[in-house]
Order: structure tokens, then sequence, then C-alpha cells
DNA sequence: ACCTATTTATAATC
DNA sequence: TGATTATAAATAGGT
């Protein structure tokens, strides 16, 4: 646009084609970043150069968020191939996608954290962090609960299984004893593999 | 960029808001497609508007490749244990070790989230990956009050400065005064230029 | 990396 | 929306 018309394919002087990539790359980024201001619209970019560098633009949250939206978007576009994951399934896949959100972020705490560039991160930055970290928290702590309460259920699937047992195996006994030596004595055997639950208070 | 400069701010004129979006919008995705064709990137654009219609672009391919490449690529992105900063009373092979562990930890942590494979981490890890996160928030807290309080300092500083800048030139005056009508009436400016602080409790 | 002659994008307006 | 046009921005080619 300068200097000069420039013909609408492929650069082939490889020296001008890095040039005018790295300059209308960056023109690119701040005109998307400008309508994003402008219009309050959320804009994602990915521009994968031909030797396959990856340089990205999300201008609000993260890229993996604006990619989650998108996903969403497009999927009363693109009829969802087939069978669809059950209801439970869903809400993981889900929840992996904000954790995988979470994990941006994290990814640049963590180079704040050991870049030994501590100055890098700007105060506002360091309030979002610590916003994250604390979701992150609040949902390592939801998934200990899952599993404790997971594993009390089959703690107590075991015990209703001993339960059982231990109620056939002495009506069996009983029935000996009274087959037996046909009087009618009760045994004293008072559930003797009865476990103590009840511990956890919900 | 025609007959006026505008500011980089959002439009609060709806219509003009809406104009601009649409223009904008159209000039953004033919630079993008400008730029594929003269560099021979792959690039993918899309675009939200800010009552969440979908607009995008995919320069190769479709979008939900360009995404997958995405994924892989910026997933090799990942955070490397580099240089250290070390409290300076504390052995420093020592530290070095507990941080590896720490990374370990957190690497185990990321992996977890990306995997999506929740049953991996088992319970104890899950408390352990906790107790770091604590640690790590505690510390991104200690940086943010850190920030905050050399912000004050230097506040604080340039208050000082400025009162003696103050002092100095009602010294100037009043000594004129006296020179000029040599009858000893003091000047009534209380400091004109001190400034409230204090509003930091410690 | 920096410069500028030009081309291109677009804000205001109808 | 669509066209016009004066002007701001982007940038091609050069240093």
């Amino acid at each position: 646009m300068a200097r000069g018309k420039v013909q609408m394919k492929r650069i082939e002087n490889s020296v001008h084609r890095q040039v005018t990539f790295c300059k209308r790359r960056s023109g690119l980024l701040k005109k998307a970043k400008e309508l994003s201001v402008l219009c309050d619209a959320e804009i994602g970019v990915f521009i994968f150069s031909a030797h396959g560098k990856l340089y990205e633009l999300a201008t609000k949250g993260t890229m993996q968020g604006l990619i989650e939206r998108y996903m969403k978007s497009s999927r009363g576009t693109q009829p969802e191939p087939a069978a669809i994951e059950t209801q439970p399934d869903m809400d993981v896949k889900e929840e992996i996608n904000m954790l995988k959100q979470e994990i941006e972020i994290l990814q640049k705490g963590l180079r704040y954290m050991f870049g030994g560039r501590a100055a890098e991160m700007t105060l506002d930055e360091l309030i979002e962090l610590e916003k994250h970290l604390e979701i992150w928290i609040y949902q390592i702590r939801s998934t200990k609960m899952d599993i404790m309460f997971k594993e009390i259920q089959q703690l107590r699937n075991k015990e209703g299984i001993l339960k059982a047992a231990n109620q056939y195996l002495q009506d069996k006994v009983e029935e000996n004893i009274v087959i037996t030596n046909s009087a009618p004595i009760t045994t004293n055997i008072p559930y003797p593999l009865t476990i103590q639950n009840e511990i956890f208070q919900y």
C-alpha cells in the first residue's frame, strides 16, 4: 500500500515475504485490538507463519475461553458429529475446559514464579492470577470431596454386602441348629461383622 | 481514520458503534486474508459482536483444524524451571531442590488438568497440590503487597520533596516581604502544597 | 530499525 | 444498509 501497489499473491522473494509478514502481522493484531475496544467485541486471532510459528491474540479472557465460546456458538450451525456424550460426561468436559482456561493463566503465573522476572507481572495481573488460583483451589477441594464421597459410598456398599452375607450365614447357622437339635435355641451372635458407620455427617 | 481522528475507547453512540463494527470487521477479515495469501500463513479469526453474534474466518482448511493445530502448538509452550530468585539467607541448593519438587507437583497438577484424566491424581496428591497452591497464593499476595508498598513509598517521597520545595518557597516569600517593607508581617500561607497522607493504615 | 511516498482504510456525511 | 470523500493509518520499497 505504498511506494507501489502489491499483487494479491504469494510474495516470492523470501526476504520481502518475511518483512511483509512481520509488518502486516502486527498491523492485523493492532486492528483486531482496535475493533475490540471500539465496538466492545471479543476477538481471537491466531496466525501460523509458513514455518509453523504461532502468533496469537485474544482480546478478552483467554484464547481457551474464546475457543470454548466458539465451539458453543458454532455448534448450532454445524450439527455435532453423531452420538452426543451422556450428561455426566458433558459436565466433565465442561469442567475440563474451564480448568484448561485456568491453566493458561497459571502458566503465565509459573513463568512469573520461576522465570526470575518478578517485576514482569503487573499488580492487576497478580490480582487476576490470585483469583484464578483461588478458583483452582476451590475446584481441587471439590474433586477431593468428590473422591472422598465416592470412597465412602464404596465402603457403604461393601458394608451392605457384608451385612447381607452375615445375615445369610447367621440364618444358615440358626437353621442348622434347629435341624440338628430341634430345640429353638437362638444364637447369640449379634451381627458380628457389622461395621460402625455414620462417622461422616452430611 | 478519516474525517477525524478516533479515540481508542468504546464508541458510546450505538449507531456509530454498529456502523464502525461492520466496516472494521470486514476490514480486519480482508487484512487477514491478504496476510495469508501474501505470506503463506494460516490464519484463524473469530469475532464475537457485543451481542454475541459470531463472525469467523479460517484461511486454510477449517476452523476446527486450525483450533486443533492451535491446541497442539500452544501446549508445547510449557513453562520450564529457570533461574530462581532465592532468599538471601537460605541455602541455594536446598531451595532449588525444594522448588524442583514443587514444580514437579505443579506440573503433575497441570498434566492432570490438561489430560482431563481426573482419576489420575490420588487423594493424597490432590491434598499436596492444594497445599502448594496455598503457598503460591501467599507468595503472590506478598508480591502484591510489596508492589503496593513501593508505590506508597514513592508517593511519600514525592510528598517530601514537594513539602521541602514548598517550605523553601515560603521562606523566600517571607524574606522578600521583610526586605521590601521592613515590617515583620508573617505570611498566612500554611503549607499550601501539603498533601493529605496517612490514608493507608499499617 | 527508521523513513516517506503512496496506497488503503475508514469517519463523517448524505 | 450503500455511495462519497476528506483524511488518518498502514505500509512497500528504500536506506
